[in-house]
DNA sequence: TTCTTCATGTAATTAGTTACATGATTGA
DNA sequence: TCAATCATGTAACTAATTACATGAAGAA
């Protein structure tokens, strides 16, 4: 029985069992309201995964009872962390973006103006509803009321990021689509100010400078 | 022969054969420069999926000759092109992030503050170089050396999120060393500036009210 | 002559998703 | 008693990746 290999979906999973033991229900629960975010995966995964790791000696499983409904709790083994601090020296993998809503921006001179600035309203109402969620749970920790305040620390570099990529995605759908707003019925007659692509491009070259403000 | 339906690949290949004929190799080519920034997909995707394209007549395959060395090149018909109008109509799915570096970051009450510090430094190189690539693309098109200039309007508008997408990995990655920076060997010993949660909070919800800068 | 790049693929595998299924408990 | 949610999973499928393979052309 060849040992399957762990992949980040395992670590993601194991790095949940290092704060507490859960139970599977817990776990999808959690991926809504924060590894998703970062790590989106299937509801199905999480049944998945957590018998890899027991497999692999770094959780155990142990079937709990509540009245007569069962479930199936899994905790961190003292391998199981060796095994998490271990995957924490790598440096890891930069970040991977699938974007749908850009690609169609990207290829909507074979489409019309309209469908443009409807792919740009539905990109900014994702980003308002991401940034709301972010918000309220945000909101939940400045009230001394989000759960596991001893991670706190870790929890705002991550919240940083994501609330700062849901408002670039919110900000550029509204400056793509006052762009856009100004093109001809057919985007193909459409026309660029030099100056955005200038504005762009030096964007683009301070931060590849690196010093950036 | 059930006839595979088309995904977002497919499409995401149709588009670039709205725009002229290309031949495999190329399109593996255009995978890394632009497409692959919004879409990535492994190179043998490449050539399977134009291949379904031709099974739904989106496309016709024409083997050219360069010497003695031959190449398949893809044209797309008129079918195709109204499958890609179609498929514009269609408002698309927000963006997904998969972000590993990030992961290990909301996870590094489990590891040291020198690996902390590695995974942003990674993250910090990853920005830098895609934001290289980003200006070097860019300054092309400036200099009006640019392929396909006529899609220059469409092509600003994506270039626009990227460059700011890898701006942000980048910022964020220098702000959060400097957090980082200062917290004792041991993250589980880390304290949090309430003032930077504050300033987080009301930036999401500065995004999820809308009106935004 | 040898290395690199051009060029085109296939085979094997796997990670992940979608859909289905079921039964217990809780609250209205 | 009915609906919603809690809770746990399996089966079937598929999209995608990794690894492998090969041969031509051009440059050194």
């Amino acid at each position: 029985m060849a040992r399957s290999t762990l992949t980040t979906t395992s670590y993601s999973i194991l790095g949940l069992l290092a704060v507490k033991p859960w139970s599977t229900y817990e776990l999808t629960k959690q991926m809504d309201r924060s590894l998703g975010r970062m790590w989106p995966r299937a509801t199905s995964k999480l049944y998945e995964e957590p018998k890899k790791l027991v497999e692999h000696g770094l959780a155990r499983a142990d079937d709990e009872r509540v009245g007569k409904r069962s479930r199936r709790v899994y905790t961190i083994t003292a391998k199981g962390r060796r095994a998490l601090a271990a995957w924490l020296r790598e440096p890891g993998e930069g970040p991977v973006l699938e974007f749908e809503q850009l690609l169609k921006v990207f290829f909507s001179d074979s489409g019309s103006r309209d469908d443009t600035l409807a792919t740009l309203d539905a990109a900014r109402r994702w980003a308002q509803a991401n940034s709301a969620t972010s918000a309220a749970v945000g909101r939940q920790y400045l009230d001394g009321a989000g759960p596991f305040p001893e991670r706190e620390p870790q929890r705002a570099l991550a919240a940083a990021f994501l609330t700062d990529f849901y408002a670039l995605v919110g900000d550029w759908a509204r400056w793509a689509t006052e762009i856009v707003a100004r093109w001809p019925d057919d985007p193909k007659q459409a026309t660029v100010d030099p100056s955005v692509v200038e504005a762009v491009v030096r964007r683009a070259e301070a931060a590849a400078k690196d010093g950036s403000p």
